[in-house]
DNA sequence: AACTTTACTTGCAATATGCAAGTGCAAATA
DNA sequence: TATTTGCACTTGCATATTGCAAGTAAAGTT
């Protein structure tokens, strides 16, 4: 997962080379739901993500600039991750996504009321979901 | 790759399981591009694939109902491999990928001029690549 | 009959993943 | 002040996956 050469200029390419993984997205994902998440919240992701992979993805994903380290103001001993507005930019593709998986598979209900709202006004949610995240 | 276990219900998760890898999304496109694709056709794509590598993503999409085999008109040594409905749904997701690669990556002009059509019309561009490819 | 094309398979080295344990610093507790 | 706990990683190592090169088998061509 070090060397992320690009393999050619196809967007879809280019953008698996960033995040295309089983774990990338994932992280996005809790940054989406949480705005803000310390190592310790990712790790309690249902997932279960081992604790180096973690490490190696938060790396990848700050130096890809879709996500940002900010300090804790309770602690120097804890960091908050949250999401660049590259990162936000994601939450189009995400919501895509949960929508096929919709689809094809039987997900949570909560998951299932977001993407009732979803629906009654795509762009609107979107919209509202991205003034939450950059603020 | 073989044991594809479901991590979690959430459906970011679910979907990665499937098709969350470097590759598997690049035989999607490769298949929205050009409707029906043989094996050779695949290995010819730009990102070149490793032909192992490529038969067990075939075999994790057909046993996961994303694409199927079809019978080549031509010749019996070849095969055609076409997307299901469940593979030609992610047309919205790979559009909104390409959206995103779009504003932060540089991509061939092709590429740009359909983007360009698509943020005319998304939902009547969408309409009309799904019908294109069920047919 | 020999050669080529097509769709894979196989062997193996290099890389990535996953699990468990360890490290170092900050903060809370005794 | 000394000690323990919490938090963010790091390290070691076994296992799994990837990627490259070469091989195989069935079908089609010359």
């Amino acid at each position: 997962m070090l060397k992320s050469k690009k393999r050619s200029d196809c967007p879809i390419s280019s953008s698996l080379d960033i995040w295309g993984d089983k774990w990338s997205l994932l992280i996005i994902r809790d940054l989406m739901d949480a705005k803000e998440c310390t190592y310790g919240d990712f790790l309690k992701s249902p997932e279960k993500i081992a604790t180096n992979i973690l490490a190696a993805r938060l790396q990848n994903l700050e130096e890809n600039k879709l996500i940002e380290k900010l300090e804790h103001p309770d602690s120097k001993a804890k960091v908050l991750y949250k999401l660049t507005r590259k990162g936000v930019d994601l939450v189009p593709v995400m919501i895509e996504i949960s929508l096929w998986a919709e689809k094809y598979f039987s997900i949570p209900e909560d998951r299932k009321a977001m993407l009732k709202e979803v629906k009654k006004d795509k762009a609107g949610f979107i919209k509202a979901a991205i003034k939450e995240l950059v603020s």
